[in-house]
DNA sequence: GTCTATATTGCGATAGAC
DNA sequence: GTCTATCGCAATATAGAC
């Protein structure tokens, strides 16, 4: 059973804007691919860019629901669930690090309203993970809970977001996002626990 | 004295083609800022492709040049010298990194020629002072000195790719690359060191 | 809800004068 | 080396039939 001509068009813009970005891609193009009319764009969404910010609402919205619901957990255990659910988070939306990139290097109409307060709220997971952590001791008094945060984003979301790049000088694996994600993690605990 | 029309093209392609991608800067809005005429594009680099690869050429081989010239450091000292570096690259580049972004997010016809090899030059400083320090002893074995090298570069600049969002909500310093870079570089060679 | 047809605008590129 | 003028094309958006 087909779905109607309004979800057809979401998703098929989804792995056309990412690719392409916004601009490169036309209603032509988009329309054909998803089997409806181009006019079609402006009666559901307004017009294209109304899409476009329908498709960045769908996708960053996975972010939020990731961090959701890891109460319970030690601070290390918060750090190795962040890394382990980053692989899982762009296995299942492989194009959600195209749409960070593109809405980092240049914000569209929806960064306010969609990007920044999902990103934020992976800022502020990481953030609780490590002020806890400095509080019982686990982690190294001196850290800066932003600062570290920030390194944690940075050493784990880098390799998602230039993996196409370099996945060509990196030697081939049987499972590559495990292998590097466990070292990556490793080296981070390493550096932020308390000895 | 004003420079030449063709290096006002160039000049003028580096801040818009950053800020607003490659087809999102038409060649009247490019002609009218370098204060030349827009047949003059086509004359100088073929057509518009042809002046942004230009404009890729000159923006990446600061990359290169940046890495040179670092023989004769140890190990520990080479990973605190790309950290500096970058600041400084970043100062003196401002619109680097957005070419980075965009390039690894959608390739243009010069990635293979230009981009794919200064970004592995960085790449094969990291992975060289790493797989060095291995062997002094300085760090320790059980690194893969390819994901250490990554987890090294994914620390330090994810912070530069993602800095106009997450400036935001940082808390405000007087020097926030000094601040963060240092913390970040204590995070990982304490991670990396062997004890 | 979906279609065709079209209005309108702006693009990149170039021919040819100077 | 630089300019004007223009060609040809592709883009988004919409009016109106069904």
């Amino acid at each position: 059973m087909e779905k109607d001509s309004r979800s057809r068009l979401l998703e098929a813009a989804i792995p056309l804007f990412a690719e392409k970005g916004f601009n490169a891609v036309s209603i032509r193009e988009l329309s054909e691919k998803a089997g409806a009319n181009s006019a079609l764009i402006s009666y559901y969404f307004g017009n294209k860019e109304g899409l476009y910010t329908a498709v960045l609402d769908f996708q960053f919205s996975r972010i939020t629901t990731a961090v959701s619901n890891s109460h319970s957990l030690s601070p290390i255990e918060r750090i190795r669930y962040y890394g382990k659910n980053a692989i899982l988070i762009h296995q299942q939306c492989p194009h959600l690090m195209r749409y960070i990139q593109r809405e980092v290097a240049n914000p569209s109409v929806g960064f306010e309203t969609v990007v920044s307060r999902h990103i934020a709220s992976a800022y502020h997971f990481l953030h609780a993970a490590i002020a806890n952590g400095i509080e019982t001791g686990d982690f190294r008094s001196d850290l800066d809970p932003d600062y570290a945060a920030l390194s944690l984003a940075g050493i784990i979301n880098f390799y998602f977001m230039t993996k196409p790049l370099v996945s060509t000088f990196l030697p081939p694996a049987k499972n590559l996002d495990h292998a590097y994600i466990m070292q990556a993690l490793e080296i981070y605990l390493n550096g932020v626990i308390n000895k």
